[in-house]
DNA sequence: TAAATTTTCGCAAGCGCTTGCGTAAATTAT
DNA sequence: ATAATTTACGCAAGCGCTTGCGAAAATTTA
């Protein structure tokens, strides 16, 4: 059996409440008796039983971390960083995988609802179910979301600004002088898909060049959609002359049918992936991308998610950040 | 505040004693009394407090994965696999990242220590830690090892057999006609590394070539090591005509440092990398690799770690699987 | 030195749940 | 119909910890 507080108290020969204090750092304990505590504490090598401690104290120090999908890297990064953060304030993390299915996401909800951890990160995802409002309704759960855009603002978010990234992007390649430019994005119903939207219109706009939905693609987020989606392009009507693919899979699914139908980057057509990961750098050509800031992501909302838990913010909060452009050969126009 | 089984109780005018009792699908409850309490529950979106039950029980249904580095994506899919032979029986998991640091394994190991999971599976990780090895003498944890050797066989563990592994590989090279084979692996006081060194030699015995320790080659797992070692290779005496790297970023970073010293793989080197996954999918050439077997190794480890748990074994078991050796083209000699 | 204040510590309740045990009620056997 | 058995349920203790409150001890103030 553990060692328990009732152990230490009897072998220091005081109450399980003066350890107790002791133990947490918490007044009330004279120098004396606290330094013996600790002493046998740590000879006797007591960890606290958490379960315990939470029930009583109705506080875990864990949080969840719901990712829609560890199969993107930028996710993964913005997990450690949300880890390191974390670490620095004494929060343990417990990273959930939904793989895109609201069920888990609502069996992993429950983990808050449950009291086991005292507050949770949403990482993407593409809807904002019921059961998730309703659980921010019922009691007031400490939730960030991250990259998930929800109809009503009810949640606190970080927020990558798509819009404003898929608008550099095009300008990126109107600049390198092409002019066709399809984006390969995910379903328009999705508020994240349709700020990408809307951003690439603006652009064209903006440049004087018309839009033509024609060249607006909505497919799913993996390798096997980005490499149907091409082969679905070069049949249609217009060609275009450059891709802005915004999902990471997707994009390196495309990059593989354009060079599988013999085609040449930047040369037959210009490509602007999405996050800068190992996979853009590493494909050949290396891959312009749309950097998400996933180090702040991680940082911003994990300080959120630390102010709603002690209370420090009632309302939501919103932080909106920019994507930087990473600029390397798949969109450099050769003939510059 | 939360609806409690006291509420229940007293809706339902019973004890909270028959309250748990229904919930948990014990026996002792008439039929009716059952179903009403059922119904009470639901309508009133009773959550249990997973502390408490924990607490009272000692059991949470949750299992830690500690993973030594979140960058490896066959860990990852490793991952997956016991996520999902773990959902069907009902756990959870909390998946830790201690980015090979042994404190963090050790803070991580605590949730075993303080009874916030049922047990724990460690996937890859350098050491055993003497941290380790006690929690293990002084409680009866349920701990399962993946891709770790220890010293002592103190611990159920499932394990890739690099050896055979690396003999596969070789054997294959020597096949397409190349016989200075490079082997790129960890620090051979590592147990593991220890043992791809040795398929490798075997694989030259037995096929009567001459093992020059010259090409074996210690380096750390990154992606830039991987770079720096080519760079160090082509200055040496010993110029190989291919390569085996053990670790997925280091093949990376060597296939990127060859490309950039002008050479041509296969024709040039032919390389051996390790891990099915996207990244050797993706690189140029495709990457002939050993192939982990993911979805075994996560499935078993929790089958054991399940059996631990529930006190079904009690020595400790091993199983070892073989990985797969997938031929793409880089690997493939020209002159055949 | 006595009174007022502060510090130190123990008592006991309580966090929400599970479970062994005992008893009353229902069922079966005789 | 009565006895023997089984089933259904409540009581109460306990899981290991925290925390409000009050009493005793130590310290400060007058």
């Amino acid at each position: 059996m553990q060692i328990t507080i009732k152990d230490i108290a009897r072998m220091a020969d005081v109450a399980e409440s003066t350890v107790s204090r002791a133990l947490n750092d918490k007044a009330g304990v004279g120098r004396e008796t606290k330094l013996k505590i600790l002493k046998i504490a740590k000879e006797n090598n007591y960890r606290p039983n958490q379960l315990a401690r939470g029930l009583a104290a109705k506080k875990t120090n864990m949080i969840a971390v719901i990712l829609a999908e560890m199969d993107s890297l930028s996710n993964i990064e913005t997990v450690k960083s949300i880890e390191k953060a974390a670490e620095k304030k004494g929060y343990q993390i417990i990273l959930c995988n939904t793989n895109n299915q609201e069920e888990k996401e609502k069996s992993y909800l429950s983990l808050l609802e449950s009291n086991q951890v005292d507050g949770a990160i949403f990482i993407g995802g593409k809807l904002v179910g019921s059961h998730l409002l309703r659980a921010s309704f019922s009691q007031e759960n400490s939730i960030v979301l991250v990259n998930r855009l929800a109809e009503e603002n009810f949640f606190t978010s970080v927020l990558t600004d798509y819009k404003k990234g898929i608008y550099k992007a095009v300008g990126h390649l109107i600049e390198e002088n092409f002019t066709k430019i399809a984006l390969i994005c995910g379903d328009s119903n999705d508020l994240i898909e349709a700020e990408k939207i809307s951003g690439y219109k603006n652009a064209l706009n903006d440049a004087g060049l018309e839009v033509n939905n024609d060249l607006i693609f909505s497919t799913a987020a993996d390798r096997q959609a980005g490499y149907n989606v091409f082969l679905e392009i070069i049949e249609g009507d217009v060609i275009p002359d450059a891709f802005i693919s915004t999902r990471e899979l997707t994009t390196i699914g495309l990059v593989e049918a354009v060079k599988m139908g013999g085609y040449f980057i930047p040369e037959d057509f210009a490509v602007v992936g999405y996050g800068d990961n190992i996979l853009s750098s590493v494909i050949d050509p290396p891959l312009t991308v749309l950097s998400e800031p996933v180090e702040k992501l991680g940082r911003y909302s994990f300080e959120f998610l630390l102010k709603l838990i002690n209370q420090e913010i009632d309302s939501q909060q919103i932080k909106v950040l920019t994507p930087e452009l990473i600029i390397r050969e798949s969109s450099i126009s050769k003939y510059n």
